[in-house]
DNA sequence: TGCGAACTTTGTTCTAGCGCAAGGTCCATC
DNA sequence: GATGGACCTTGCGCTAGAACAAAGTTCGCA
């Protein structure tokens, strides 16, 4: 928590949870039980949630809005790791035997998040299907991870970044008439620092891109319009 | 498993596993079941253990040697993931709700391994620390996942170099007169595909660094002589 | 309605480190 | 003790993409 105490929106109602995975299982009276512990709070775009290393106080799941994931380097480069799409849990250190956090969460749009204080990680452990649902995400951030590793390892920018792109609109995309829009506001320079280029780079990618009609791009709007033509490039052979 | 049927070494001794973070708070009588529903099995250098995408159907320990996690890229490309050291788990897709492996393990040296079912883990979980000592570490190595991601995305080649082999020095160091080596055979390829360049580039560095006194190496061994000139190098600001 | 900040584009220069090529050395094995 | 394969070194040219530079655009806000 950045700033000041954490505010309660208007009783939360049940439906809110019974639909996300963790809580899929549930009765609606647990889930109730489970909504009176809960804080949640409103965050404007751009804001943190936490803070690399410090303490792991409370852990959250994000109810409306993308929460971007970024770590910070001595040198003062960010570095976007992740971004997460409305449904899931962040935040939660004991699921990897942490007590700090090991990033930084800040809100890549506005945003709605549910939080819980982590005293109480244990006992919701307990509810049917948390655990299991909660070690596939860990499972699958890993995957991203790694996956990520090896494109940075083995692919050209333009691969790079057509992939990151992909991924943003498959994962978070909203469908729009000429194509699909990345749903959230999203600059050359998140681009960059989700691909390890510059903004220069990527901003010429996107021209490039968009006089092959396989982009439409505003100040922080991007839509792609020929998803396919994006996945061919993509798998464009890393060597020569 | 890769090739043949598990053969069981002489009966284990109970010592094996006292001492291994994830069996240590249990008592020998605890030890000894666990044991005697292990299979043990010694890998020549060189030899996978687990593939990627195979069924998860056993999760491992090492007692002795080195494994090396690498994946591969459609284009055939290998990149060495983590290296493990003695007295850690591995293959513990179900603690990340998978149920294959998400790459492959092949042993960096002669290694000793446990083994069991993974219809066992559930069973696994309940003991006491097992659970805790798990979590750490997939939270250890998402941390050096996210670190490697951080280091690739800002640094250059010789700095990557350095801390890679630093990472080995510190994690699977043996002192010798000269200074500390690398534990395992491990070859100029071998580094490259830990830090995504070329072995080209790795020997021109070995080279310039042996020149130096910083290192000594012979083929597939590399001494440490002076670790501070290393972290000093590693250290050297991204940008310029 | 005009100012400034944030974002984007595009051109030019420069270089880290890759690709390519060739040769050297070590080691297992027959 | 010689043959072949695995590993290592070094030189050279080239290029992807970073760095530098400068302008243009969009937008919130006074």
């Amino acid at each position: 928590m950045i700033d000041g105490p954490t505010k309660t929106l208007p009783r939360l109602d049940e439906s809110l949870l019974t639909h996300m995975p963790p809580f899929s299982r549930l009765s609606r009276e647990r889930i109730r039980q489970i909504l009176d512990l809960a804080s949640s709070r409103r965050y404007p775009e751009g804001q943190a949630v936490f803070e690399e290393g410090a303490e792991a106080g409370r852990f959250f799941m994000l109810l409306d809005g993308y929460i971007r994931v970024i770590r910070i380097t001595e040198t003062g480069e960010q570095i976007i790791a992740l971004h997460i799409p409305p449904g899931q849990l962040f935040g939660i250190a004991k699921a990897i035997g942490r007590s700090s956090y090991p990033a930084t969460a800040v809100t890549a749009s506005e945003s709605i998040v549910l939080s819980w204080p982590m005293e109480l990680w244990d006992s919701f452990l307990s509810y049917d299907g948390f655990a299991t649902e909660t070690y596939k995400t860990v499972g699958t951030r890993m995957g991203e991870m790694n996956n990520r590793i090896v494109e940075m390892a083995t692919q050209q920018v333009e691969q790079r970044v057509a992939n990151a792109l992909l991924r943003l609109v498959n994962q978070t995309g909203r469908k729009v008439e000429e194509g699909i829009e990345v749903d959230f506001p999203i600059t050359r320079q998140d681009l960059s620092e989700m691909t390890a280029t510059t903004l220069h780079t990527v901003s010429r990618l996107l021209s490039a891109w968009e006089k092959a009609g396989m982009v439409k791009s505003t100040r922080k709007h991007i839509i792609v319009c020929d998803p396919h033509a994006l996945v061919v490039l993509s798998h464009h052979s890393s060597k020569h």
